[in-house]
DNA sequence: GCGTGATTACTCGGATACAAGATGTCCGAGTTTGAGCGG
DNA sequence: CCGCTCAAACTCGGACATCTTGTATCCGAGTAATCACGC
């Protein structure tokens, strides 16, 4: 089990939008040339925080991507959701009676994590790089 | 991201083990059955729990597995970790500066999950489900 | 100048290719128990 | 009764086969700004 690269490219894209002017249009050019990673593929990522709300994209020439302004302070855990999707991290596939404990306490586990990451803002982060020490990107 | 459903096997095994008595063997054919999993696939997981410690095997005639003398009641954490690795959940494969600070984000998080599978032993729900309501197996 | 069309610079979506990992299966090898058999 | 052999019941390990998923590319379509050109 692991997360996907597509995740970190979301959440390395999005600290980046944070970080410039709320209204600046950024390609996805410029994001992908930034992690090195084919615009094309991060293209496919990207839509997918478009239609979970996240950000905003503007089509043409000069056109790019940029925080949605509603919600323009998104958590960790969104990010990752609208990536990795809704489901339930594990899934007890056996046929007992509904109620397996094993199942709760693996649910259980997996809060305890949602919480701690829905309560991270990627403004944080974005904060800490100003103040703090080297963090190039 | 998912746990594979060796995890989901290897968990409702030692449950069926921490359940029965100490010094009692058994076969890979029982535990597989109960699951409604192919022997032979069951057996390559309960190899990597026999190497990570968990459980001891017995071979030849009426031979079979049964927990550990040592660490008779193993956490969750370890038995997750024994088949889906030691590896962390993220891994931010940028080149930028070491100390990505989404990655001590993504670390912390995955830490607060780990510290609840670490303080829940497999015993807990052996006890529960004898105290408790219906719960097959 | 001023519309009008062409070009350019973008995003968007589907189809496809490729690689890796999860999930199983098959088979042969080693190991222990126990039964059968001969002395 | 004793010891030997042999078969049965197991675990173990490697080598596959298959399926799903993640990763990535390619191409065509749509869209908006900008440029060129003719009037």
């Amino acid at each position: 089990m692991k997360y996907s690269k597509a995740t970190n490219y979301a959440l390395h894209t999005m600290l980046h939008l944070v970080s410039t002017a709320p209204e600046q249009l950024v390609s996805v050019h410029q994001l992908a040339e930034l992690q090195k990673v084919s615009p094309t593929y991060l293209s496919k990522i990207l839509t997918k925080l478009v239609k979970a709300g996240m950000i905003e994209s503007t089509s043409g020439a000069n056109g790019g991507y940029r925080l949605s302004r509603k919600n323009p302070d998104p958590s960790f855990l969104e990010i990752i959701h609208a990536i990795e999707g809704q489901a339930s991290l594990f899934e007890c596939s056996q046929n007992h009676n509904e109620g397996c404990l094993i199942q709760q306490v693996m649910v259980q586990a997996e809060e305890e994590m949602e919480s701690f990451l829905n309560n991270k803002k990627m403004s944080e982060l974005a904060s800490e790089m100003k103040s703090g020490s080297a963090h190039s990107q």
